[in-house]
DNA sequence: TATTGTTATACTCTATAACTATA
DNA sequence: TATAGTTATAGAGTATAACAATA
């Protein structure tokens, strides 16, 4: 592991910790990771290659995910009017529903915030941003 | 996504890009995530189970991967002679030498915590290994 | 009988390359 | 000709269930 500092290895443990618990909030609801996060960012209808993009993944990988939650139920892809190549996805009420579940269910960043005071909850945003660059 | 407040926002982008960071740095050596952090987990050799605890995985899974990482020549995986049903996975030279090449490519742990000050530094470690309970 | 690990199987994520339809 | 998305394909991660060898 590259985590020499003391923050470094406790960075790491977050990042794990997230991830796992990100996990482990979708198996709840029997989704994967992946179709998790992309229905958490179809609050506004958006097309196949912004979500590529935003994901940071390959175009044709965002088809598979979509291909699935379609199956399920939870989003729908309809043509976009303006440019019949473009296909604009959006969460069906179901999809919503089951976002809100999500969302209810992943506690992590929420009870792990919440451990500190306000004025450290602040001080953390301002180093992590600061960190971040 | 359920990142309401600003503290819960940065959160998820550190953990967003540390992934992406760490899956990159894997890449440069040919590696995947799961391979890359199985190898950093390897300065001791160590059973099979013993691996799939610390990952927080099935037991099949990690045999998967040891055995890529064996077909690579990166690991061998001998008998315990003290427990003829157990196997000790080790690290081998050239597994060594691309454990400190992917150490020295995953940058984004050092380079984020080296934007602070020491101060500051062991402020975020108290402030996060609090917020982690 | 219980434990360690493997094998078989199946599903998902992911990328690349080739393709279709539209612009 | 260029762009948006899909399809075909392949490699990897992951889990479950059934299995072998050893304890």
């Amino acid at each position: 592991m590259a985590t020499s500092s003391e923050a470094e290895a406790v960075l790491f443990d977050l990042v794990d910790l997230y991830d796992r618990a990100y996990q482990a909030a979708a198996a709840e609801l029997s989704l994967s990771s992946a179709q998790a996060c992309l229905l958490g960012r179809l609050d506004e209808r958006r097309g196949m290659g912004a979500l590529a993009d935003e994901l940071g993944c390959d175009a044709s990988n965002i088809t598979q995910i979509v291909v699935r939650l379609e199956a399920l139920g939870l989003v729908t892809r309809e043509r976009d009017p303006r440019d019949r190549r473009a296909r604009l996805v959006a969460r069906t009420p179901r999809g919503d529903e089951i976002n809100r579940r999500f969302a209810a269910a992943f506690t992590f960043a929420r009870t792990t915030v919440g451990r500190l005071s306000p004025h450290e909850q602040d001080q953390l945003t301002a180093l992590l941003r600061k960190a971040l660059g």
